[in-house]
DNA sequence: TCATTACTTGACGTTTTGGTCAGGTTTTGC
DNA sequence: GCAAAACCTGACCAAAACGTCAAGTAATGA
């Protein structure tokens, strides 16, 4: 929104920001490593040998931590209150760090924003990993299903966040981001469209397929209110998935594999 | 957020704040209705004679006329950028009307996106009902898709306006809305469990039915960004929407009803 | 015509919020 | 053990945002 005001000072060093090799911002920053270094797990007791130099390793350890702290109270607010719902101040609350610390380790809110959205579309192409040309479609088809059921429901907060970027537009998408994800799809629409050749599907349109699946899958998750109100029930139960799952398995299954006889 | 602060002063009417019959807020304020007064159009020329008495609906008029304004400068913004990331001052400014005028109408904010939630709610029943037991479920759902499609469509305003809502758990949704949305939806599962019963469709759980169609249909308008990325466009055409349209029908159709040959 | 009611609006007050800063403490590398 | 770097934080600031007010002008009804 705003930047460094640099013109009142002509020293632009003035305030040493910690850059990191890396890159400006932690965009490596996983939520389960940090956690780890947090109990003081610093990749010991796996195999008895400490992977990565313990040195560098314990230099960002800190960062890590509070990084991911932040991160993670971010993300639930994000995804309930939306990007300017949200305080800085709330932020800070929630992971336990004073608000002037939570600007040392991001610049703006912004940098928090777009943070989560890079690590957001990490997790983009990693259910589209069933959809493999060496795969019969049926089980293939029924295993994307439920990794995206199962993504949806165990990350909900990642999920909300995610619409609710989307639902503005994508703003904080950059070009990049764009074109990865246009890649990851034109990939996998290939894979479909070899299954239709082949005979194995009904000739029809992998895109507005995989949107049709990305949409009820997700439903559930962002959605969740208008679920939970539908079926008359305070929220939704483990079941409710299992009977989405299925509901949404039978349409898919019906609606594009070529029956069995023909 | 903030009531007005009424220890200040003991009188209660210091400040006359016009109280309509009907109610706080216009509630039955209808945008058609209201464009139609401020082109001086007040139910003339359709059978000659003024329906209702002219005297009345004069009086409502400037004040119809704004509410609408209002209301529709609103949902714009509220469906862009969320409740809180919308300034009355944006709203102000996109209706025309300065900003003391918007609290002349409308008391809070929160009174705005109230009135707005209510008119939504409205067009909940609407594309349901082609779901009618008279009918043959092909011809129904097939019905029910295209008005659920065309709906998203054209009020995508008001589609992400609701999306938006959903998303953030509906908070402003009262108890009555809840348990009127449920009815409905109640009434419309009945019909396809009819259906079933009668040997037209296949054993599918109606609820889940609905969410899907409703996630899918929806997803167009809603997630829009996602689904131009996806098919490597700036922005979705009509023959996209048509497309989505038979995707979904085929799936649906496919996959819940019984074939014919049964 | 005149009183009453409805509408309009520029200017103002208060609170909130994103962001800054200066000076502190802890950690690290040697 | 010590200098340098990294980390921490209470107090502060300017801008923005919601909401108010008082003093208007226009519409209405008798």
């Amino acid at each position: 929104m705003k930047f460094r005001n640099l013109t009142e000072t002509s020293d632009f060093f003035y305030k040493p920001f910690p850059l990191r090799k890396e890159g400006f911002i932690a965009l490596d920053c996983d939520t389960a490593e940090a956690e780890k270094a947090d109990r003081g797990e610093i990749n010991a007791g796996d195999n008895g040998t400490t992977m990565v130099a313990p040195k560098k390793n314990s230099e960002a350890r800190i960062r890590a931590r509070n990084e991911a702290k932040i991160l993670k109270a971010a993300v639930d607010l994000f995804s309930r209150k939306g990007f300017d719902g949200t305080r800085i101040a709330e932020i800070s609350q929630a992971s336990g760090l004073p608000k002037a610390n939570v600007y040392y380790y991001f610049e703006t809110k912004e940098a928090i924003y777009a943070t989560l959205i890079e690590r957001l579309l990490a997790g983009w192409d990693e259910a589209l990993g069933h959809i493999d040309p060496a795969r019969e479609p049926e089980e293939a088809l029924r295993d994307y299903i439920r990794a995206k059921m199962d993504y949806s429901r165990k990350h909900l907060v990642d999920s909300r966040f995610f619409a609710n970027e989307m639902l503005r537009g994508g703003r904080f998408l950059s070009r990049k981001q764009k074109k990865h994800m246009q890649k990851i799809t034109k990939e996998k629409a290939a894979v479909i469209e070899g299954w239709i050749r082949d005979g194995k599907m009904a000739p029809v349109d992998p895109n507005h397929l995989f949107m049709t699946i990305w949409a009820s899958t997700q439903f559930y998750a962002d959605f969740a209110t208008v679920a939970a109100v539908t079926l008359c029930k305070n929220r939704l139960t483990a079941r409710d998935y299992e009977e989405a799952y299925d509901n949404i398995v039978t349409l898919v299954l019906n609606g594009c594999l070529k029956p069995a006889t023909a």
